[in-house]
DNA sequence: CTGAAAGCGCTTACAG
DNA sequence: CTGAAAGCGCTTACAG
């Protein structure tokens, strides 16, 4: 049915392998014989069978994508969205496609991802999360696939390439940002402990609470979903405290958006009673009103390197893994208030 | 080097062509038999090779999802990765994978799907987009390629499966509540006038404003880009008229969003100087300040009951193209304002 | 109920 | 520089 090598053979009066050394682009067939084919092949609409030339040379030319699953609510940050613009810009442009995971609980997470790499559909997989314990990562690594992840492995980081902000750094030096403002009370709200990146950032901001000298509190730390109800949660619980933090160092703008609308519902003015500062500087920071206050964490960049990474290794499977920081960047806009000036005030 | 039919062949005793009609579940295979392979693959820890597969029967088991190309800034709008997460959902169901689209400009866009489609990498496509003049629908029309599009067909759409909300009829109903709410100067900010959604909101809106005996006036639609620049742009120009309107029928949440953060920027209040009720419902709404009225188009369900169309299409290549209408519902929060006792009170 | 054989559309040593 | 042949790992009539 569809036009084969054979029929371009045919009409160009060479065999099919011949066809195939110039899709090839195989320097040893001349260009007199190239020019020829490339004439039937136009002439004729020829394009080649993925599923073939697959089989033959053990290649897809594809790469999958493996998400949190979809009914994870994660999967509505604008973060993905922005990673995935990343990776299939870099893909493209390396003659790559993009296979999605599917599958709504963890157990069928996995499943497909066996079923991607046992099955031939992809060269290699990038993964968009870091957890502390993950069955896809272990299985990925005992079976050797090639595989980068956007975050830091939780454990044999040296061994897996990925690609990474600098978050413990990141976090410290916002939290210092805000100590040297003048905040003594500042908390820290995170996502699941179960994400590296919310490990390394409270490690960030405690390192830099100690080293100012104030001390460590506990109830200043709160896990809550990476979500606006997350940032809802937070807020009860932060002001029920005897003395409630003047600032937040929020491990994601979409919860420091929820956090702000709970605190705008209760009555409560950002910056005015409490300072927000938070990462990855999504597109609606921008808009929200007070304008947020965020590190851009060069999210685009983080799923652009991850793909030229892991093609790196698909082409040479001896080298030794690559580990890449992306620099982030504090963007100030008006959610933090200096309060340095009213504590010489009382003093 | 990876386990094949014929390694669980040999351990099972049987022929290559038995342990297909294992895979496939034939009837005709005794359960005994049966078994019997199982056990071996499973021993073996066998996985069929996809392309194999699709080369010898001509299916793949994939969809492709076409989205507008990355470099277009609508790819930033909440709105993908929630259709997504119905398309997956639905796919995943049915066994299906999904294969996204790449490229950056629209020539490359165009290229990536002729690849997709001739290359036999995918047994159907959802588009999720509908614009007035498109060459990727044109295309997979004239190949005769299974396809179903979210949103609906600028011409022959009797003739292409789609899946769509009512769009007309919704702007209609937002526009005559805003009416029954004593609201006059009423104008519609959409996007690109090239999206077919675009024409049939446009288009209810004017609709419902003959029918209440107000007079049209061109100078209230306004045309941006689905976003938040866009609702920005819209701003400047609709204060700028001699008689600005008093409410706002935006197509897009993003652009509402962006339109009530410029408003407040110029320190006008929403809604007591100028009421805004948008589409989509997107998560943001519920949160931005004050919450936004939005038309609840179920997203989700748009893109689960695309695959479930495209599926029907490949699985039964003569069946007459399919239409579904996705039920919409107005949510009202607190972005309207009811003028009518006031203007009782002026009379 | 099961097997032998041909074929899906490519690629790639091997020859010449 | 080019061709004939084998092979990639499946599926599916055709036989029996």
């Amino acid at each position: 049915m569809a036009v084969t090598i054979k029929d371009v053979a045919k009409l160009a009066n060479v065999a099919p392998s011949t066809v195939s050394r110039v899709i090839a682009n195989n320097p040893r067939i001349s260009e007199e014989t190239k020019r020829r084919v490339r004439e039937a092949m136009d002439y004729l609409g020829y394009h080649p069978n993925f599923n073939a030339r697959s089989l033959a040379n053990k290649s897809t030319q594809a790469i999958g994508v493996i998400m949190p699953s979809s009914a994870d609510k994660v999967f509505q940050n604008p973060f993905f969205p922005e990673v995935i613009r990343g990776i299939s810009t870099k893909a493209h442009e390396k003659g790559y496609s993009l296979y999605l995971s599917t599958g709504a609980t963890e157990e069928e997470m996995f499943e497909g991802v066996v079923g991607m790499v046992q099955g031939r559909r992809v060269d290699g997989i990038v993964l968009l999360y870091s957890r502390v314990e993950d069955k896809i990562m272990s299985y990925l690594q005992k079976q050797k696939f090639p595989f980068a992840v956007v975050g830091k492995p939780y454990k044999n980081s040296e061994s897996i390439t990925h690609v990474d902000n600098d978050n413990f750094k990141a976090a410290k030096e916002v939290t210092e940002y805000l100590i040297s403002l003048g905040h003594r009370n500042i908390a820290f709200v995170g996502g699941s402990q179960e994400l590296v990146v919310t490990v390394d950032r409270l490690t960030g901001y405690e390192k830099a609470i100690r080293n100012a000298g104030i001390s460590f509190h506990d109830e200043y730390v709160f896990q809550e979903e990476f979500l606006k109800e997350g940032g809802h949660e937070a807020v009860l619980e932060l002001l029920s405290l005897k003395k409630p933090p003047t600032a937040l160092v929020v491990s994601d703008d979409l919860m420091a958006l929820g956090i702000m609308s709970k605190l705008d519902e209760m009555g409560l003015s950002v910056p005015d009673d409490i300072s927000v500062i938070s990462f990855n500087n999504v597109m609606l920071s921008e808009y929200a009103r007070p304008p947020l206050s965020s590190v851009d964490i060069n999210i685009f960049k983080l799923g652009y390197e991850a793909v030229d990474c892991l093609l790196d290794l698909i082409s040479n499977p001896g080298i030794s893994p690559r580990r890449v920081t992306v620099p982030y960047k504090i963007i100030k806009r008006q959610t933090v208030k200096d309060t340095s000036v009213e504590s010489q005030g009382t003093r």
